[in-house]
Parts: structure tokens; sequence; C-alpha cells
DNA sequence: CAAATCTCAGTAAGACTGATATTT
DNA sequence: CAAATATCAGTCATACTGAGATTT
């Protein structure tokens, strides 16, 4: 029992990195890196969210989101315009660049995805689904 | 289809994003950094691998290795001591210190165990093993 | 003035590439 | 001399805390 192989967690941790590496290798065609396209979807989602808003979803602290949106900002993927009735708030809109990523982004997770699942039927990918949901539900309240 | 919590790889990386603060609230109790354990757990195993097979073990470039284990020699975890045959290789053992910590690293990882397949039965844990350990070989192979 | 919002500075670990000993 | 091994230097993104600045 001193094998981490025996872990949930070491399988969970050993997949993040892999497909981690993998999600990056293929975003960083696109002109991405890792992480970025997390605030893509969001703003794919609805655009204009305040930074505070984008931390709270993301799980991250405020100054982290800044710097991210530093660099996309740098690299033409965002642009951020202050509130019009709170000047201490800042939203964030895509630019023309960013909103045009979104197909290529979703085609990259989509062969990611199955390439994850690979050799799993249909219900056990539903089953799957079921179970990490339950799992970060676990993580992530309390 | 453009929500990214459709898809299991965005719950992998909340999944894993949990879990990893989890484990390294809990580590830096014991004076380690997330990460660390993996070593250790390498050399609770075997001690004495060289900096090469760990790379390869857990997947890095020799230079991160490298660096992690000069952190864990200054923090008095490990020591490494060239290999009596051959002058280019340098091999890694535990200290004391690092040996001892052994029952209380593997006390965290089963707590984390037990609050991450909260609410799985038996059956449903055997099964997440399993899918994931697919999971994790489709990823890492080819 | 207190609270909210964002930013800056500094720190730290993770992870890489490329260059450099050193030994085999 | 070529290959293997480890290290150094430098870079970069992630993520934090703590300390401002600004606005409400």
């Amino acid at each position: 029992m001193n094998q981490c192989s025996d872990f949930i967690g070491f399988q969970l941790v050993q997949i993040c990195r892999a497909h981690r590496n993998r999600a990056d290798a293929a975003l960083n065609e696109l002109g991405l890196h890792v992480g970025q396209e997390w605030i893509l979807f969001e703003l794919w989602r609805e655009e204009g969210p305040t930074h505070s808003q984008l931390a709270e979803q993301m799980c991250l602290e405020p100054p982290t989101i800044t710097k991210m949106l530093q660099r996309m900002e740098g690299s033409g993927l965002v642009e951020r315009r202050q509130d019009s009735e709170d000047a201490r708030v800042s939203r964030v809109y895509l630019t023309d660049n960013g909103r045009g990523l979104e197909k290529q982004v979703i085609k990259v997770w989509q062969q990611l995805e199955v390439d994850t699942v690979r050799g799993l039927n249909e219900t056990e990918q539903l089953l799957l689904r079921r179970l990490l949901i339950q799992i970060s539900h676990n993580l992530t309240n309390s």
C-alpha cells in the first residue's frame, strides 16, 4: 500500500499532466498558452465579465487573473475597458482575433476528448462523466 | 456545445486543481511542497535511483529533477551521492528525516482519497479506478 | 472612512530549452 | 571523439501574499 499508483489521486495527477501537455502542444499552434482557453471559454459564453467574476469562476485570486489578462491583451486576444458606471471595475471583451479562435479551440478540445476516452464505450463514458462530476463536487465544496 | 463543462477534460482540470490545492495544504504542514511527495514515493519504494531514472519515471526533463532535488536536499529530505562506478551518475537516497515522513504522507494521501471518493460505493470506486487507468494509458502512450 | 476592485512587487515552485562540464 | 549524465543559466506561465491606488 505504499505504491503511489494505488491511489486514485495518483492517476488523476498523471492524467492531468499528460492532458495538459497535449492541450498545450495543440494550443501553441493557435498562438495560445494552456490555461488561456478557460478565459476564452467564459468570454465566448458571455462577453464583458469583470476580473472578479472571472477569478471566482476559475477559483483563482484576482492578481493571477490580472496577469493572465495582461498577457492575453498583449497578444491581442482580449481587450479590457473600464465599466461605464463604476470606474473601479474593468470588463473583459474579445478582440476579433480572440473571437475567431472559438471554432479552432473547440476542435482541439474535441479531438483531445476523443483521444482521452478511446476504448471506452458510450455507457462507460457517461458513467465516467458522472463520477468525475461527483468527485469535482467532493473536492471543491467544503 | 461551447460549454466547457461539457468536456471530460474540463472536469479533469478542475479536479486536479482542487486536488492539488488540498494536497499542498496538508503537505505544507509536514514541511513538504506538493510534487515532492512523488520523488519520496519512489525512494520509499527503492532508494538510490539516478536522476535520469527519476526523470523518466516522472515524465520530466533532467533539469527539472535536478532543481527539485536541490531544494529537497536543502530542506534535508534527501541526499545525493556519486555512483561508485560511474562518476557521471548521481544517486538519490533518503535522509532519516525523509524516511520518517513516509507514514505521515501516506496518511495524508489516504485521507485525501477518502475525501475524493466520498459518495461513491465500492463498485463505483473500482470502476472509476479502471476507467482512470485506461485514460492514463490513452494519454501517455503514443 | 470602510469596502470593493484592480494592480504592482516580490516570491516560489514547476518546467522547459540550450549550453557546458565531466566522465565513459 | 561520440554518447551519456548531470548541471547551469535563462526564460516563461502559474499562483500566491501583501501592499498600494482609486473609486464608491
